[in-house]
DNA sequence: TTAATTCGGACCAAAAACGTCCGATATATA
DNA sequence: TATATATCGGACGTTTTTGGTCCGAATTAA
């Protein structure tokens, strides 16, 4: 019941990418040092996110990432289910496909208000507002070194 | 980012036994063989319950489980935590000890929200809800066999 | 005394998380 | 063209978590 690493780390990059003029690439290199993540796992968790479209790549000398669309269009939900897959919380059917209550379970009703609840924030919070909150944050306490 | 499946046999347990008149006893074998779940790994899940002072145990031959308490007064939170530890769902120092953002840090904040967003639909339900939503659906649908 | 039942912990297998590594590919530039 | 620099893609490996099993000890009713 954890966020994974992976998803935390994609969103930390993002909000790397985020911070530089649009269109602007940078290398992994530079994210992993500063952010301080290890470069081929955050190389791994790059890759998804081109997928999901959410950066572009370039690749060959000089190449890099730049975010793909507005921050203030990326909702941080999209984010984590780029690199952790989609989020279900609770499987029912895939892992109990012989569960006699599919289809009416009080339990299983609960689980997905639950849910719904966690992707809310998850949704209602995009890159753009993620870093407005820390610039604000790093205004008051001027001791970040996130960039 | 998923509720183990700890978590759901332990809260359907103990909806099984909120099922029985207040203070009458029920057995492991019962639980386990009603609810399709294995009957070891069920056991172990009741001890955490009982530890957590969700139910109350009864040793020896006649004996077996009762809830301890209203399940009016069970959030199935409470249940889901006996069992599973406590949900902490982002564990920033406990995972990075080393982060400089620790203390200030807009995606922590974020996570803590999420986390909340969870646990407060998981709050609001108490065990007597899920019983009452359950009735009413298998009243609908006569095909149910929980219990 | 015996049968029935929970307690507690050791143990195990499978899956997921968390990375590492390396060859292939693409590109800028000298 | 040759070379240095990046990403791409996937195979691989280690550690942690999940999902159990098993068994002897303790407790109790009959
Ligand atoms: S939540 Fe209900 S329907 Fe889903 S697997 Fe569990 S018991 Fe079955
Ligand atoms: S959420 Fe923020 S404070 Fe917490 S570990 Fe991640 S970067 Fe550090």
């Amino acid at each position: 019941m954890q966020i994974t690493r992976a998803g935390e780390y994609g969103v930390m990059g993002l909000m790397h990418l985020a911070r530089r003029r649009p269109g602007q690439r940078t290398m992994i290199d530079e994210v992993s040092r500063q952010q301080r993540i290890s470069k081929s796992f955050l190389a791994k968790i790059f890759q998804s996110l081109v997928k999901a479209g959410l950066v572009r790549s370039i690749r060959g000398a000089g190449g890099g990432f730049a975010l793909a669309k507005n921050p203030a269009q990326i909702p941080v939900l999209e984010i984590i289910e780029a690199v952790e897959g989609r989020i279900v919380f609770h499987r029912c059917k895939m892992a109990r496909p012989d569960c006699e209550h599919v289809g009416g379970c009080a339990l299983c009703g609960l689980f997905e208000r639950a849910q719904d609840g966690l992707k809310d924030a998850l949704t209602r919070t995009t890159l753009a507002d993620l870093i407005e909150q820390q610039e604000k944050i790093e205004l008051t306490q001027p001791k970040g070194r996130l960039n």
